[in-house]
DNA sequence: TGTACATCAGTGAACGCGCGTTCACTGATGTAC
DNA sequence: TGTACATCAGTGAACGCGCGTTCACTGATGTAC
């Protein structure tokens, strides 16, 4: 049993839930130290009493943004399920909606900072590379028996790209094109039905 | 015939190379007026009589960057194809080497900028989604008979989401697992030999 | 229960640095006669 | 061909702003008796 969290413990998380969503909007580099404590509705020196620095909150945020997304989607994935769709179409059809094409914020971490992560500072670059660890082993997880860890890291870089290149391309006609492309191709290949 | 370029544009066109190389390596943010006129072998002050602003500089350095990167692949492409490999089949290796794995600032700009773009000022946006237009074009164009539009948005996505997780993963044995694994992958779905 | 004091979370002003941008000036290139 | 002048590319100092970080202080929370 869990004994119930101080103020200064509270207001941490506070800071933490902004700056995971202020992660993905904006990148690494759009976390501003006064625009996070402004939005968790504190001021900006209160800061250094929480963090030893900008990084260390960026790694929690982080952490904070993986958990946050991989919540969602499973509550997304187990809806699919409901209406009697296999664990990875539920997954793929999650993944590559409209709907997280627009939530940007509370969507995937990898997807939101893909090409950015190889040139962070190590102490940023290490749990990044956990972040898409957990993206390959949340796809692994909704493979039909005999799925291989080769299979669910083609299908995690097959997701990411396309949302990305959705994104990129705009949410338009085009964007939403690419969304059904990939949905249908990877469907066809990997779903067992 | 080309008249000889001026002084002026032989410089222009130094300034736009070397911001066209930092683009890719340090993405949309880590381009800076001085330190770009400093490696062209110049002073910050000359910055503004080639450019009327840094976001100028940015969509000429775009441009030249993905105009430098095709040319780059075309030229390992038909390398490949010297060696009796299809079209499909060589850029899919040119663009899934260890080579493209470490060199980011000759590389694809799309890989390199990917999950930056959809978060960048109009003028940026448009030129951006450009490059994404053209990289699914070249695609396209190595695709075998009967290839459709939908299948080179696809494989675009797997390239590009392939080489950012691999980059994101780290230059060792689990990026490279996972070059090889979508290698596998699209040969085997698409490569008809 | 009530009072006195210590601890602690948060405030707001200030500092220093980097970076985009401006501008008066210089030295070189090129043109007119 | 040579001289005088106009044009132009590039220099370097300076400005203003944003942002990460520091710190003395305040008001609230909680503990000891």
């Amino acid at each position: 049993m869990q004994t119930k969290p101080s103020r200064r413990e509270t207001t941490h998380e506070r800071i933490v839930g902004v700056a995971a969503r202020a992660l993905r909007r904006n990148g690494y580099n759009g976390v501003g130290v006064a625009d996070v404590m402004k939005q968790a509705g504190l001021t900006h020196g209160g800061f250094y009493a929480h963090f030893p620095s900008r990084d260390a909150l960026l790694v929690e945020a982080l952490v904070h943004a993986g958990r946050d997304s991989a919540t969602l989607m499973c509550l997304r994935i187990s809806q699919h399920q409901a209406q009697g769709q296999s664990a990875l179409c539920a997954l793929v059809n999650s993944y590559l909606s409209e709907t997280h094409l627009h939530e940007v914020e509370d969507g995937c971490v990898v997807a939101a900072l893909g090409s950015e992560m190889h040139r962070q500072s190590p102490s940023l670059r290490a749990p990044s590379a956990e972040r898409v660890n957990g993206l390959i082993a949340m796809v692994q997880s909704t493979l039909p028996e005999g799925g291989t860890p080769e299979q669910a890291m083609v299908i995690a870089s097959t997701l990411v790209g396309t949302l990305q290149l959705a994104r990129a391309l705009g949410v338009n006609a085009q964007g939403k094109a690419l969304l059904a492309a990939t949905r249908h191709s990877l469907l066809a290949q990997y779903d067992t039905n």
